[in-house]
DNA sequence: ATGCCGTTTGTTAGCGCTAACAATCTCTGT
DNA sequence: ACAGAGATTGTTAGCGCTAACAAACGGCAT
């Protein structure tokens, strides 16, 4: 109000402000802006001034209408609460900055196939460029794959059935490594702790377990499921204490873990010396569980920035090539949770 | 290319197009948009066939640059793979959609002024209409008051001493619930494992602490210092297990508390049976640990949702009123991990 | 000197939308 | 039947910027 009342209208200075400050047009003044060749020192420097007396920022919305690129990116986010959401965008946060762009997110409750299109809408109608989907589970994946999009998008999560570009981590692999890691250490067979029944990670990781046990001639025993929340691998941790044959058992994560670590200490059942966990993930709290948590590597960071990379190749390359497939491999992080089997 | 070449050039529709199609004016387009009263229910119907038919969507550049309002607001976050910040950004991002509004972000690794400043910059020339800030470090709290800012801005974190619109919980308030409960379960003194000297949160939380030991006529023993993570809260637990005085420990978050809960553990220290741990934030995890940890929740989501409810009602309401200086009231949840002072 | 070419600057048109006002149409009361 | 008040629609003028072209200004070879 103050400066409403007083005869000196405080209105933002435009581009033609600066211009006449600076005495040229405000097509030079644009020039300057945008790094254009063929401009005087000596006329850049008095714009720069005038630029900086004026305190004049340029306006994003008229720039964008005209050249018809708003440098924002849009995110669709599942549940941007838990570790590896929140670190995937991070990640794509980071390198869409690095790269000149600014990220709008949107966070789901749900990822059903009609969320997933709205989000992107939104985004879309919101002037983004591209969009990165964090699709974890199924009903995401076949949804992103049907999007019909009118804009770049690449996916980030588990799969290889999509027909959009998607980078995912090789959750196949991770499972194998960890479950052989087990039946190296001379377990009969060993169990699992798996995800829900909808999510693609949740899938990848059990058929590698599967898989491996499989290759090995082990026996495989019946899944136990979990929705990756600690409480209910608690749960699951209850009934597994009360199953004598087991020795070994591999979490579909590590929260999972945390919450049968808990049930098995309960139960009297020591870990590693009874039964041997391995989780997946390593979140930073993992090496101090009780016992620290062996477990399978992903980094979530790694993830997002290629995700936004593979983006912003598409939508400066300019040749929309094949949809490319990115694998990250996990790694396994030997702790103490996992020991021999001793006696069987 | 393939459309590119035909005689059909495909650029997307513009509300002429639609009023065309529609036998109207481009205005009678943007007032059916908008919701504009006037407008015969027949006209409208054929306006939204017509926008229907061509799948129109307005362009967001060109509104916001007539208007002069993006519908986006910004956020600067520090390190959003932490829990906390994590959580506020999905209420903040939660809130400001069912508000209308959109969400950049962008996330910051160190949070000195400059930082801080440069990020709130590089949002308002994106055109933001407001910016919400994340700043839990003294540094930033400071950073913030001295913001030389042009965006209506809300910060979130805590601290009372800024001269912007601040959401904070009750950090003192709830060390003194977690301290008192202690002193009330027997316990001759509680000792400390403190945050960061340089987070607010971590000094309120401390003063919390100091002055209900202090109104109880408790000595004040020395305080341990970590740095949040698990890490540092073991290597803290490794010291504080040698000292045999020590009944109970009050730990300013849970991570630390879980490094702390695996030292004892490993010492041989039965918690809560030789001592009494408890933690702040109640992480998801916590009532998993072993023991499942008392501790002080706070509503990370409610935070960030109240920063926005404050950050729109600045923006919308008009009339700029005082800082405000909101509160939550975190609450002290009692799970095993802290029992009466037995053997002292 | 003359013309040609590359450099430097200015001028003109929009980008797609909304605000403000003008024009028309449709009722009502008298 | 006719003025006046609303309801409904159209017209015009930008928002602040960049793209495209035009003009002016050198320098150089001829």
């Amino acid at each position: 109000m103050a400066t409403d009342s007083t005869g000196t209208e405080q209105r933002q200075p435009v581009m033609a402000d600066v211009a006449k400050l600076a005495g040229v047009s405000h097509q030079t003044v644009s020039r300057v802006l945008n790094g254009a060749p063929h401009v005087k020192p000596d006329t850049r420097d008095r714009v720069l001034a005038a630029i900086r007396e004026l305190d004049y920022r340029p306006n994003s919305a008229a720039r964008a209408l005209v050249t018809r690129r708003s440098q924002a990116l849009g995110v669709v986010s599942f549940d941007s609460t838990l570790y590896g959401p929140a670190s995937m965008l991070d990640g794509i946060e980071r390198a869409a900055r690095s790269a000149g762009y600014f990220v709008t997110v949107t966070s789901l409750r749900s990822l059903d196939g009609r969320s997933v299109q709205e989000a992107v809408d939104r985004l879309r109608d919101q002037g983004v460029e591209g969009v990165v989907v964090i699709a974890p589970q199924t009903s995401s994946v076949s949804a992103v794959a049907r999007l019909s999009s009118s804009v770049p998008l690449v996916a980030v999560g588990s799969g290889d059935q999509a027909r959009v570009p998607m980078v995912s981590v090789g959750n196949r692999y991770g499972a194998g490594e960890a479950t052989g890691h087990l039946i190296d250490l001379g377990h009969r067979t060993v169990h699992h702790l798996a995800g829900p029944v909808n999510w693609r990670e949740s899938q990848d990781r059990e058929e590698g377990w599967r898989l491996t046990l499989q290759a090995a001639g082990c026996p495989v025993p019946e899944v136990e499921r979990g929705d990756w929340s600690a409480r209910s691998g608690y749960q699951a941790g209850l009934r597994i204490a009360r199953l004598h044959e087991v020795t070994a058992v591999f979490c579909a994560n590590d929260h999972m873990a945390l919450g049968l670590l808990r049930a098995l200490h309960e139960a009297g059942r020591a870990v590693p010396d009874e039964i041997s966990v391995i989780g997946f993930d390593d979140i930073p709290e993992a090496a101090y569980f009780t016992p620290p948590l062996t477990t399978v590597r992903q980094d979530f960071g790694e993830l997002g920035r290629r995700a936004l990379e593979l983006l912003v190749a598409e939508l400066e390359g300019g040749a929309r090539s094949a949809p490319t497939q990115l694998e990250i491999s996990p790694e396994l992080v030997l702790r103490r949770s996992a020991g021999p089997a001793v006696r069987r």
